[in-house]
RNA sequence: GGGGCCGUAGCUCAAUUGGUUAGAGUACCGGACUGUCGAUCCGGUGGUUGCGGGUUCGAGCCCCGUCGGCCUCGCCA
């Protein structure tokens, strides 16, 4: 070792005796006649003192240090003079008054400094990856990372669970997101595509006897990319067998408690709450609803259509709702100004063709652009079914459900945020459960898989499957983390028959579903157990946990939103031969 | 594919209504300094204002295109 001790370790103990140490100058202070050095390794920052008595090759030697040079410095552990002690670093109460200083190798200068200075552009981050994970920050969210992984691999090992790696390599399935594609030289014109999930596997292991089964898994999707979305990102997959929903429910419970008491310090009560898909959607207009704060959806579709407006009226009249939220205190904190810009917002982001809000006026009033087209006894109506009070804000969407949904579950996530309705150090845990098992595809005028199309209906809901797939509910549950939904699972079928007739809802005929499938129908004819299983978003669930609001910091190398690396520049072109072997030939840009 | 924000010194940012030689902090280089800890003080180097085109007597600023980063809708579970 180069080392004997590590920069955060030194402390009273160790003084009166020689230490050596191995790390980066964080920090120079050059005064002449003696020169401070900071030295920062993993585990912290230890000062390091040069003086005259130390000898002027030393002393020289030390002047020229640059930031971010790695050396070795050995010399005796001091106590800090009378009043020199600093209470910012943990090792501030002693100094290594240096006696050798090795210069293991001099940095050119960088880019930027990552022990000092304000945080530079994302792009220049990534480029120079390995000098943004030198930041302290960078550090605790990795380690963070792994304690979450250890702890979850000690607890499911403490369970039973065997974890078993699947392959990278699979094939194409058709529902779900687009594919990553891996062409085969050895098998020209045929392609491997990489696993969105270890789904069909985890499956046939439980078939295989397995019983439970755990594992870390790389998943990749190529579709675009958001703030909580990459490319290549990483679940804790598993799957058990001969359990109910409850059951899989009961063990990720008791895993989230431990990771709060292990990695937080929390205590969390258990059982997790849990809400059906049907109540999130009507109380907070969204599958992963923000518990940590209240601003409740209610529902004013009656009270319309019992009104001569038109502009509300007709949507009561045509099967839409009209749904609102009540902001407290909102009136006098929104100007016309701000309420404009909540409307562009609701325009642009969710679909919405505009915004009505309501001022509830010190008299009770109702006040508002449109108030006077509006019957007095039914504004009225409004103010109680919003239990509207002096000062606040109603702000209402009218439209079909999905965009009251989505226009009102924006406001309440915006509205949350910016007017600090939450402790942004709570966490809060809570399942939805009971998802349809099919949602419509408009355009394409069929029915697609809301989870996945292995997922097992309700027993009470198995006779709907048929006669009114909308109804049918699946036994399917999302963890949700402070309104981000850092979970699902769901229990499968594990019927060949009862599989085949989802695939013949879903529109997938026999032939595909042999062609596709096939591995799966036969082998859940052969013996397959009752069995379910939930994937938990590893990235997401380091995010929640490290208060971060972006996956890419909880990534060590991660890819900007165009999905590429800008450090290694991939993905980049291949040589001509590499293309001929896997006979590909790129095309032209399409016009 | 759509909408939005951003791009000026290595880095973080400023630059009046479109107006003279594009500034500051930091980093970097040189010098001074006996206890600093964001050390301090003095001096200095450093610019294709992302790129291309246009409007204008004149463009960092306005317009069009393009590249890149971020947020977002669609997409994605």
């Amino acid at each position: 070792m180069l080392r004997t001790h590590t920069c955060g370790e030194l402390g009273a103990a160790m003084v009166d005796q020689r230490a050596t140490l191995c790390g980066w100058v964080d920090r120079k202070r050059d005064h002449g006649d003696g020169v401070f050095i900071d030295m920062r390794d993993r585990y912290g920052v230890t000062q390091i003192v040069f003086e005259p008595d130390s000898g002027p090759e030393l002393l020289d030697l030390a002047k020229r240090l640059r930031n971010e040079d790695v050396i070795q410095v050995e010399g005796l552990v001091e106590p800090r003079p009378e009043g020199q002690a600093n209470p910012k670093l943990a090792t501030g109460g002693i100094e290594v008054r240096a006696s050798r200083l090795v210069v293991l190798n001099r940095t050119e200068t960088p880019p930027f400094l990552p022990g000092q200075g304000s945080l530079p552009g994302e792009d220049v981050r990534l480029k120079y990856r390995y000098l943004d994970l030198r930041r302290p920050a960078m550090h605790r969210t990795l380690l963070l990372r792994n304690r979450i992984i250890k702890t979850m691999r000690d607890y499911f090992d403490e369970h039973g669970f065997i974890d078993v790696e699947t392959p990278v390599l699979g094939r194409s399935t058709p529902e779900g997101a687009r594919d990553y594609l891996v062409p085969s030289r050895v098998n020209r014109g045929s392609f491997f595509a990489l696993p969105q999930s270890p789904q069909l596997y985890k499956q046939i292991l439980m078939v295989a006897g397995l019983d439970r089964y755990v594992q870390v898994a790389r998943c990749f999707r190529d579709e675009d990319l958001r703030a909580d979305r990459q490319p290549e990102f990483t679940q804790l997959d598993l799957e058990m067998s001969f359990v109910q929903a409850d059951d899989v429910i009961a063990m990720i419970d008791g895993l989230m408690a431990r990771l709060a008491r292990d990695v937080l310090g929390m205590r969390i009560d258990l059982p997790l709450p849990r809400i059906t898909y049907d109540e999130a959607m009507r109380r907070f207009g969204h599958d992963a609803p923000d518990l940590r704060f209240g601003m409740e959806i209610a529902d004013a579709t009656d009270i319309a259509g019992r009104s001569q407006f038109r502009v509300i009226r007709s949507v009561a009249d045509e099967g839409g709702f009209v749904r609102g939220i009540t902001v407290r205190g909102g009136a006098p904190r929104f100007s016309r100004k701000q309420i404009d810009e909540l409307t562009e917002f609701v325009k642009q982001d969710c679909g919405a063709k505009g915004l009505l809000w309501f001022r509830v006026e010190p008299d009770r009033a109702l006040w508002s652009p449109v108030s006077k087209n509006i019957e007095p006894e039914l504004l009225d109506a409004f103010r109680e079914r919003f239990a509207g009070e002096p000062g606040d804000l109603i702000l209402i969407s009218a439209d079909r459900w999905p965009i009251t949904c989505k226009t009102l579950h924006g406001l309440r996530k915006r509205l949350g945020a910016e007017l600090r309705l939450y402790d942004p150090a709570a966490m809060h845990f809570s399942w939805v459960v009971e998802f349809p098992m099919f949602d419509r595809d408009e355009e394409e005028n069929r029915w697609v898989a809301m989870h996945h199309p292995f997922t097992a209906p309700r027993p009470q809901d198995m006779d709907l499957l048929t006669n009114d797939p909308a109804r049918c509910r699946a036994q399917a549950y999302d963890l949700v983390v402070n309104g981000c939904e850092a979970g699902g699972g769901t229990i499968r079928i594990h019927d060949s028959s009862v599989q085949q007739t989802v695939f013949n809802l879903l529109g997938i005929d026999a032939d595909t579903a042999r062609e596709r499938f096939g591995f799966l129908l036969e082998a859940l004819r052969f013996g397959a157990p009752p069995h379910g299983g939930i994937a938990l978003g590893i990235d997401r669930i380091v995010m929640l946990f490290g208060g971060l609001d972006n996956i890419r910091d909880c990534i060590a190398f991660p890819k900007t939103q165009k999905a590429t690396d800008l450090m290694t520049e991939a993905p980049g072109a291949v040589e001509t031969k590499q293309l001929d072997e896997l006979g590909i030939r790129i095309a032209g840009k399409p016009a």
